[in-house]
DNA sequence: ATGTTCAGTGAGTGATCACTTATTATTAGA
DNA sequence: TCTAATAATAAGTGATCACTCACTGAACAT
């Protein structure tokens, strides 16, 4: 592998379990196994190592968005959206990625709600579609329910997430 | 004040904005205007800083939830929950208080969800009463939803607080 | 062969970190 | 008023911080 990929990978894993702050330089090059120099040559600084990673994260973010924004039924639209906060893959694969992205979402030079504006508008026009009432504050409920329950399964608080999850399929008529 | 208050109420105000492992306990210090002995002459260290914080937190979430555990009407008592996170006092007051709490959440330490059981299990009895099919879920639900639309209410994300209230608490039939 | 480029190293750098210690100021009970 | 405890300070301490710098080794075009 490649050694600033390593890079990118152990201050990956560090920064989400023990936060920014809290990850000193040098213990990343120890975990990655490269010297310690080499960080500032491939990223200039901390937070541009940093930066690197929330690039990356904005990246995937819009990756996992894609199949919903593409779906035309709206139906479907609500229920893909439901099921992010459950795809197991994700929990197993990427939990590290997504603890750091929730967690920089405290720090105001990370937190870019625009980000999810094109989720937001698809959901908004999905219950617009569905004759619901107030489609654009269904949407904004939509949205925190699955950050909320995004947030709790990355914290491994869920207890028993399949029961969960279709209970708010049932509630979305999406079983 | 005090000089032990005052190093509390710093601490809390640079611990919830800046994070606890990038406050140094100098920057404590000279912003409360004390010596930086004082703060481990008081507290033994950083962490029995925070700790103290942190117990003063969880002694405030107890007063807050008071008024709806010791509340007989279900209606009511779903009413008060939608209600918490757009009390403007807090926002105006104890912002900080309630940041550092929602941040520290991302600790494994400091990550109890024990603390929100008797609300959980005040409002699945109150959804139990009203009929609802899957209390539990529901209070599961709308605890969920009052923890998201506080977390965006503490960052200072959200547009129309009234309104995104207002339809809240018609969704509940609380109006 | 030679010069250039660049990934990679390891031993530093001053600054800052959490924390200690010796000392003084303040308070309160006898 | 004397005494003893506690509040508070100033000046440190070694450790660790993010970051630098002089250098090496390999790849590659000239």
């Amino acid at each position: 592998m490649d050694k600033k990929e390593k890079i990118l990978l152990t201050a990956l894993e560090l920064f989400a379990n023990n936060g920014y702050s809290a990850t000193a330089t040098s213990k990343i090059a120890k975990q990655a196994g490269v010297s310690e120099g080499l960080i500032f040559r491939h990223f200039e600084n901390k937070k541009g190592l940093l930066d690197a990673i929330f690039t990356q994260g904005t990246e995937k973010l819009g990756e996992a968005l894609m199949p919903i924004l593409s779906e035309s039924d709206p139906r479907e639209v609500i229920r893909k959206t439901l099921e992010l906060p459950f795809k197991e893959d994700i929990i197993d694969e990427e939990i590290d990625f997504w603890k750091l992205q929730f967690k920089l979402k405290w720090d105001q030079e990370y937190n870019v709600p625009e980000k999810t504006k094109p989720l937001l508008d698809k959901l908004t026009s999905a219950f617009d579609e569905l004759g619901y009432d107030f489609p654009e504050k269904e949407a904004k409920l939509l949205n925190q329910i699955v950050e909320a329950a995004s947030t709790e399964r990355l914290r491994g608080d869920m207890e028993d997430p399949k029961k969960y999850e279709d209970f708010l399929m049932k509630k979305y008529d999406c079983q």
